[in-house]
DNA sequence: CTACCTGCAAACCCTTTGCAAACCG
DNA sequence: CGGTTTGCAAAGGGTTTGCAGGTAG
């Protein structure tokens, strides 16, 4: 967490590239996204500069549903809508229906950051999917 | 999720310890926990039975912080509280402070399952450790 | 300059899976 | 008995890491 981190080309083409995308990519899927503008990087340079984002408190990690990581640009307290099926997380319209979420905390025994919120279901593309294969 | 299941010795004793447990184990904990009283299952039953039983919605799983998942048999709504350094995961006391949040959801294209709530921040245990190193 | 970062590939570690034997109902 | 489940061990797959060369400041 030292913030000696310096801006290099491809630290920078990942934040950029992850504050555009409406989705929440997973690492792959994101270096599959920057290798369209610095097409030598390497998966384990988007792991780690993810990392580096995250620990500097530029993006924010998500670990819900599904095996894989998903990174997050959008810092704002916004729900999340996550599909069990596909693992694929899209964003609720709307901040967040309660506040801090810290009253009933002792904080000698927890120091709070955040409060994370998500639904759980089934989203509509892996809906229709199941529907055509059960008939 | 067609529910052939049998209860086995392994299945029962899993389910057992980990209503019994006020943690939210990993399989590998359980897994300890489980041998012993059953020396000789596998890490690869404990998993299976542990997908069986989560699957005919006998207990939940959680991801979370930290690279593995854990598990949960308290099915009633609670918040979560997650250390981001170690990913212990410890219950609220009190329910949900909100209800199914599935207001401004378009059934047609997300189907509600559940609602997750969850806190993170640094535990009492991780903390001490932190201010013992840092001095 | 030089401490930090990159690309590459191998290592890691949690989880899943194939198989023959054991077991539940 | 017949289809499930088990233990074992190997495979799988996402993530991390060691290293030598490259680069930001």
């Amino acid at each position: 967490m030292s913030d000696n981190q310096r801006m290099t080309k491809q630290k920078r083409v990942i934040l950029e590239e992850l504050e555009r995308v409406r989705t929440h990519p997973t690492a792959d899927e994101l270096y599959g996204i920057v290798r369209k503008r610095i097409p030598r990087i390497s998966l384990g340079t988007v792991y780690r500069n993810l990392e580096m984002l995250a620990a500097s408190g530029r993006i924010r990690t998500i670990r819900t549903c599904g095996k894989q990581r998903r990174f997050d640009a959008d810092l704002s307290d916004h729900v999340h809508a996550s599909c069990i099926r596909c693992g694929k997380i899209k964003d609720l319209p709307g901040g967040f229906p309660i506040g801090r979420l810290d009253g009933n905390l002792d904080e000698s025994e927890f120091t709070y950051i955040a409060t994370r919120i998500e639904i759980i279901g089934i989203c509509g593309d892996c809906k229709r999917e199941e529907e055509t294969r059960e008939g």
